[in-house]
DNA sequence: GGCTCTATTGACTATTAGTCTATAGAAGCG
DNA sequence: CGCTTCTATAGACTAATAGTCAATAGAGCC
């Protein structure tokens, strides 16, 4: 699920610029319950993303409670997003692969074959 | 990928029992490649899944070449399959989720929507 | 009898994920 | 006004996973 963490943030910041505490709660939308979420994996994300150039950030002029850091993708990160999206397909083909053999060794067995 | 040899093994051992050299070639099935893929990682996931009872293994009495160790899947681990591929739906419908949720970004875009 | 091939194992390192605690500013409130 | 609470971010430490490399060991082959 964590493997999924850091496309998620990207592409939420693809449709416009966020702090880290909302992202945080959005992240409900791609399946991650927020109780069992902890911040600091979210953070981190974040800034390693900034550090490989994906994201970029700013303190947040206004305020409201504490100062936040807004990030916001740059082209790099649209790139690897891409990237992202392609190597998905992928995962998703090799899934696909494995259930599609597990169901025909289960038909194989319900129609009587020699078990292992 | 490597979330999915323990499954991969328990799927190819259903279809028979078999021994880790000959397991290590077979995944290719489910696109590993062989070259990339250090032999101690299936032999280590055989010994975790051994320990943890969903295979049981025995000196193979033939010979030619060293001894083998060959595997047998049991009934937990026929059942522990079985989770996994709910398991498996699971995640595939979560990168459906991302993929489509990405494709409906890039769309926005490409019809002139504000970029982030 | 030294070499090579198949097969398995172990030790060590690196990378990734998870947990828990600390800081810090603004707001709310008696 | 000084204490508490809430939002937001950051850091340190631990646990789990994955990856690399070398060691062992038996059988067959020249």
């Amino acid at each position: 699920m964590m493997s999924f963490l850091e496309p998620c943030l990207l592409l939420m910041l693809q449709r416009g610029e966020a702090h880290g505490y909302a992202l945080l709660d959005a992240l409900a939308e791609f399946g991650f319950e927020p109780e069992f979420l902890d911040p600091s994996l979210v953070y981190r994300a974040l800034r390693e993303m900034e550090a490989a150039g994906l994201v970029s950030s700013k303190w947040s002029a206004q305020s409201l409670g504490p100062q936040r850091r807004l990030y916001r993708i740059s082209q790099k990160g649209n790139r690897s997003l891409e990237e992202w999206a392609a190597e998905l397909h992928q995962t998703r083909a090799e899934i696909d692969r494995l259930l599609q053999a597990y169901e025909s060794v289960k038909k194989h067995y319900a129609e009587g074959g020699d078990a292992a």
